[in-house]
DNA sequence: GGCGTTGCGGCAACCGGTTGCAAATCGGGG
DNA sequence: CCCCGATTTGCAACCGGTTGCCGCAACGCC
């Protein structure tokens, strides 16, 4: 039924070895012998089997690419992104979702039971023993927008979200807010925690300015929306910087519901520049990553470790930068 | 460094054959036997490969999962439902961005090195020639939103694209609107033509409406903002079927930057009721594709195919149904 | 012509499992 | 106690490849 390297070699009249070689980079063979083989190949449609091949080559150019998130609209560009990139490399993402649901333990199982040469982690709240146990196991992980960390224990891509939210806060000094406060993301997830330690630590140089803090359950439109509504029900700040993109939308709809104009009457920030933001309905002014240089760092990183896994975990950052649209008033020194 | 079948069988001292039965359903092993083995194999932390394991039982549990469209917003809901219900049934998605660069020839042959035991096409315009591809090799094959066909040659889950057209031709007709228009998506897509053809064949019946079509050259936001702007540089429709939500949503920034009102001034009728839609700064309405059963029978399906891999080609359709939020005038009979 | 290199190709073992078959074991009935 | 069938276990071949090692032939050189 399926052609393998046997009916190639009887066809051609020669050993396995030469069949084999010939789909070998590097391997020793004359041009003779590879013109015969790949005449014989070409006859009977055959293509090695990667799999078989894994078992002595020990590489299968599987990386499993594991999210937990699949509502933020920003992960339809990560994973655009991140097949490309493996596919240029010649490295095929297994994909894994680690929804609540979803014991890690058993996701780390599966993975290392398709031999995958690497793990890519695409989420900022890394269940914790998960990259331990691929340390354990050598296979090389990278953990993109990660946590940042001056001695990570698993190699980091992303941002700075401690530079992210001083810079949110300065944004907001800059345009004259006087009282602004940040509606996070969930509060345990580590970039929630860290964007409001940057926020809160600019702040405390603008004495003038008075700041407060709240949580959204999760980074979504609905929670973000629910949480501008119970804000409203008593004094509003006169900006919010939003955990993410998705919150600020729910917010925004939130504040269009109480007949409040953005940015009159109150101010909107987000993090993240996904696509939507950029729609002109929606015109959100946010803080953009650099989504395409953090995953194109990703998949080199991965790929390097493929070569040598032992080099040290490290976190490699990007700077973010703000985009201006419609939902802060404008910056004086701009004017 | 790797445990091994051979170690645990050496641990337990038993035979391979012991080990690899007590880990295979169904097969023959007394209690005792696989208590012990069990044993072995927790002491030493092993669990089988399952590449070496597809070697004989042709088997990967991998299903390669293909899309071409990473742009629409939609696809993450697909993604995120995919992904569960592959393993909720212990099959893993391998996945693959067929975007307008990557050949689909390489595509295929890349599936087949990776064995994989069947394929899912997530897309409206699955490139010709590649169905025949993979039932050439006999893998099994799923089309999802594949295009409705009384004799498809490749099974295909999704909605009947031009009963959707009759449906939303209706819904203008009932609303009173006289003069309306399909914005379509690009012309060559299979859904376009479909949902145009039921979309005009209905209107045939309601005499008194007049009718027109243009496209947009993609499914997304930029291109049913830049055609709907273009439209308005000429007179224009009552009320516009578009071809997808995220066309929808573009063409309503079009006309507030015109300063129309939806829908007091133009009428907006979506299609697919993506979670966009529903954010109440947006309030698309909308006809709804039922995403959630149309990817659990699109996985059920291939699991069936695994098992009967020669079932005979057929088209699995859906009911569509319309959610009313605020872009067309209401109903005069819920009036 | 003899000899040392060099390059190429085949043999056979191996990667980590599965499985048909036959041998070993067990229990029960006569 | 023996025989028979059912159950359990091990042997060895096999899945589709790769690769270390050795032999062979061709080549260049003296």
């Amino acid at each position: 039924m399926v052609v393998t390297l046997k009916d190639v070699a009887i066809r051609a009249g020669v050993s396995t070895s030469a069949v084999s070689r010939t789909f070998t980079e590097g391997a020793s063979v004359s041009v003779q012998m590879r013109h015969r083989v790949q005449q014989a190949a070409n006859d009977l449609g055959y293509s090695p089997n990667f799999l078989a091949r894994s078992l002595t080559t020990r590489r299968t150019k599987l990386i499993g690419l594991v999210s937990n998130n699949f509502h933020n609209p920003i992960f339809l560009q990560v994973f655009d992104l991140f097949t490309r990139n493996l596919q240029d490399r010649g490295l095929r993402p297994l994909l894994v979702n680690l929804s609540d649901e979803t014991d890690p333990e058993q996701s780390v199982r599966m993975l290392r039971q398709y031999s995958v040469d690497g793990v890519i982690v695409a989420s900022s709240t890394l269940p914790p023993g998960f990259s331990k146990a691929f340390r354990d196991k050598q296979i090389p992980i990278v953990n993109t927008f990660g946590r940042h960390s001056r001695t990570p224990d698993v190699h980091v891509v992303g941002i700075d979200n401690i530079q992210a939210g001083r810079m949110a806060a300065q944004a907001l000094a800059v345009r004259g807010y006087r009282s602004v406060a940040f509606l996070g993301g969930p509060e345990a997830a580590t970039s929630t925690q860290d964007r409001l330690t940057g926020f809160t630590a600019e702040l405390a140089l603008h004495p003038q300015m008075r700041a407060s803090h709240s949580f959204a359950s999760a980074y979504s439109f609905a929670a973000g929306r629910a949480e501008m509504l119970r804000l409203a029900g008593g004094p509003l700040a006169e900006a919010y910087f939003c955990g993410d993109d998705v919150l600020s939308i729910g917010a925004l709809s939130a504040l269009q519901d109480r007949g409040l104009r953005v940015p009159a009457d109150v101010g909107i920030l987000g993090l993240n520049d996904m696509e939507m933001s950029a729609w002109q309905n929606i015109a959100l002014t946010t803080i953009a990553q650099p989504i395409q240089p953090i995953i194109e760092a990703s998949v080199a990183l991965i790929a390097d470790l493929l070569e040598e896994p032992d080099r040290p975990p490290q976190a490699r950052l990007f700077a973010c930068h703000l985009v201006e649209r419609g939902t802060l008033r404008p910056c004086p020194s701009a004017a």
